[in-house]
DNA sequence: TATTTTTAATTAACATGTGAAGCAATCAGT
DNA sequence: ACTGATTGCTTCACATGTTAATTAAAAATA
């Protein structure tokens, strides 16, 4: 406005704001899901990898579900309290923390299983399997380095 | 892993997981380059709004900025304690509050203009203009109602 | 084996994300 | 003009994002 910045895409073009727009949306039903189940979007990713991986330390889950340590230790301290996982440590090397999901975070897992697959299934009809697939791919290619 | 969740799309798959991380690649660098200048990535963004498109109210760069309004109200405040933009009350509607980028704040932008232009360049030169135009029509496409 | 370095996890401090409640100004209908 | 509904913004409460510092344990090296 006040001096030209007509080299800098538009705001409307942007890429960053696009992938938190989109992410917006795609979260959205996911949350609304989870709130008869009492936790968050975040808490939901860490069951469903320990669900689907089985126990494991804390850099791992960080890892799969892009977490950062610091979120991830704090959501884990509350799954242990809401005692939907248990933790303990690692005999072998004691400064890790092993995780296991417990049966009532299990439950929560299959309670949420039909929806769950029916939302993602969703978004997936929506573009069609093949522009998905591609959509995947190219995030995918964002993260490789220049 | 106790049960069968085989119906679910493996973490390693999800739409989600795949749009935080690109997000996170995305963003690091336009982080790092704002250190200098002491600002976030979310006070980045409503101050690039200010610029290109001029004083308005807090409703509008929430929308433009994908910025849900408590998340703006606290952002809007701390840049006005920093007098990198000016606020006052709409005299037509008093609710409202026109929000104007201050020099300090445009020298931001400028600042950083050159910068963020490259960074901008190599995410769409990493995937080439086509396919860079082809990812935000399909992360548009997922904000459509199903 | 003592010292140094590295690693796994936590904690601290501050900013943002999110849903819900609160508040003042405006609007709609009477 | 009066009342109820709506709008624009703020505040609250809690969870996560992010960087840096911290702690304990393990690994590397002298």
């Amino acid at each position: 406005m006040t001096t030209s910045n007509s080299q800098l895409p538009s705001t409307n073009r942007s890429l960053p704001i696009a992938l938190m727009r989109s992410r917006e949306k795609v979260m959205a039903p996911i949350r609304e899901m989870l709130k008869a189940s009492g936790i968050t979007e975040q808490q939901w990713r860490v069951l469903r990898i320990l669900s689907e991986f089985g126990p494991q330390d804390l850099t791992e889950i960080s890892g799969k579900a892009s977490l950062l340590m610091p979120s991830l230790s704090r959501i884990i301290r509350k799954l242990g309290e809401d005692e939907l996982i248990i933790r303990g440590t690692d005999l072998e090397d004691r400064r890790r923390q092993t995780v296991v999901i417990a049966p009532a975070g299990q439950q929560i897992i299959d309670d949420n299983l039909v929806l769950a697959t029916k939302i993602a299934g969703d978004f997936q009809r929506r573009l069609g399997a093949d522009r998905f697939e591609l959509l995947l791919d190219l995030l995918a290619e964002l993260e490789h380095k220049s």
